[in-house]
DNA sequence: CCAGTTAACTTGCAAAATGCAATACGTGAT
DNA sequence: ATCACGTATTGCATTTTGCAAGTTAACTGG
């Protein structure tokens, strides 16, 4: 835990965002959970960008002690743990969603994926509500 | 510049959103923007966080060749610079506007301000194009 | 014209965060 | 008991950040 420790303690709105998931890796593990319904350590790992051991369990912790995700035993194998989101952890998904507009929109590499914009157009609010539930493949 | 050499380079449009804009202060300087009508490097510089000036100086450049803010110079007073959004920037007002959205359910310190919130709930579209126009008080 | 001031940077160095590799711990299966 | 697996922890080199001081260019008042 460090980053986390350093408040700004603005009382703006858009700085007490920032100080809760603002940094490099948070926003990256909640992708994982709504987009990609990864909910473990080791899935969280194996994740493309590649996070260091010790960031990833830094930040799991500060989103446990910020109450956005909570950390509970996985049924099916004991010696796991499940990261789910919380309440206060999916109300993130509308900006997630606008971040995905937002790329999509001006991401113009090859290697973008556009068609998850196209399924946005479509049904924004059920696209948002499977964001909520971690359902996205 | 630093941080923004180093890209994550996946294609993921989150991962993109916050290789561009997802570091500590960008978002900072965006607001004061957006929120706060801000637009020379001295007024970035008394945001009530405190931006070092060498990080300032490289955000500013950072969102500069991202094309999310345009420089020019200030017509009244030649020895300053006004930082504007392009339409780029001005684009990612729906995720300031979510944002102030979540911290504003989320934050009850009694330092954060709730009266945004009324304001968002009257007239969100309203709110949003001023985010847009960075004609907030 | 010159001293002082304001605005926008730049530089140097210490402190903090990050990335990476190796290691340890706590189940659970054989 | 032993081994494997998933989850952490630790140590160390590298990178990024924060802070203070310095530089340059464009005004401003005398």
């Amino acid at each position: 835990m460090k980053a986390e420790t350093k408040k700004r303690t603005s009382g703006c709105p858009v700085a007490f965002g920032l100080d809760t998931f603002g940094d490099r890796w948070s926003l990256l593990i909640i992708r994982e959970i709504m987009l990609r319904g990864k909910r473990t350590y080791s899935e969280f790992l194996q994740a493309e960008e590649g996070i260091a051991t010790n960031i990833l369990i830094d930040r799991l912790k500060h989103l446990e002690t910020e109450g956005i995700v909570e950390k509970s035993r996985d049924p099916d194998n004991r010696r796991s743990f499940i990261y789910n989101l919380t309440r206060k952890g999916r109300d993130l998904a509308p900006i997630i969603l606008e971040i995905v507009i937002w790329s999509g929109a001006y991401d113009d590499r090859p290697i973008a994926t556009h068609d998850v914009l196209e399924k946005i157009r479509q049904d924004r609010a059920g696209f948002e509500a499977k964001l909520r539930a971690g359902e996205n493949s």
